[in-house]
DNA sequence: TATGGGACCTGTAGTTGGTACAGGTTCAAG
DNA sequence: CTTGAACCTGTACCAACTACAGGTCCCATA
């Protein structure tokens, strides 16, 4: 399998096959006498797993890790657990700081609806430098 | 006022300032003689105004659209409305997305809690492609 | 066997929104 | 007049890719 295939099997763009070799993120594979990049079986669980912790939300750094722990066949199921927790710890925060923000965004819009207002609200709420006194 | 008190006053770090200044959405301020950036109000005001958009989630882009909008006298409360509905859109989105992140990687770890599990179930998932049916 | 063109190669630069120096200059208090 | 904090410029770096330019390889068809 050449890198294109691999591409479309994965559905990973091929210059970030090329990338993740290039940050050791995937080993360097065989070459053809031309030089063409050749794939296994091997590549395509290594980069679906990579493709899809990274759609998970995983940093390429978390990435890593999880590759560490993996290819070492010591790992611990409670380590990969861990690590997990934190992450949707952090998943969890970013929904709730997000929730915040579209609370303060749909407050700022609701004022323009009041009509006889003389200047934009929005922009008003802008040039403040924190939210408004409940 | 200088950099430092400016950078005091907004809670923008001075490096972040100057590259304001570098990307043309703060204007070149007048220098002492010696080549300091001296800031009156008005640019206290401007950097508020990014610094609040950036902390709203508004892209630099869409913030120089906003200070145009407001540069240009004869901006309509509307077009503000339009991107701030636009945006807390985006948001919306991101929330749901997160959601679903959130649930997977809690099922994930759910299953670990088994067990009598042989492999780790988390890096089990992970080498799948997609979500579990059901 | 020649050829055309799609797939592949390397290397570099750009993206977003900043941060982090190095190495030098200016300002203001004492 | 000295000292050292604050300031200056310029460049490089971060994540996680993406987008070329300019060249080479492979292989199906004539």
């Amino acid at each position: 399998m050449t890198i294109g295939p691999l591409s479309e099997k994965t559905g990973c763009n091929i210059e970030t096959i090329r990338y993740y070799e290039r940050i050791g993120m995937m080993p360097k594979p065989p070459r053809t006498a031309g030089g063409h990049r050749v794939y296994r079986e091997e590549h395509l669980k290594r980069l679906t797993f990579i493709r899809r912790s990274r759609e998970l939300g995983f940093t390429l750094d978390q990435v890593r890790n999880l590759l560490l722990l993996v290819d070492g066949d010591d790992f611990t199921c409670d380590e990969v657990k861990t690590m997990t927790l934190e992450h949707a710890d952090n998943v969890h925060r970013k929904i709730n700081d997000l929730k915040k923000l579209e609370r303060v965004l749909k407050d700022m819009v609701s004022q323009c609806d009041r009509g006889d207002v003389p200047d934009c609200p929005v922009i008003d709420a802008l040039f403040q430098t924190k939210a408004s006194p409940g």
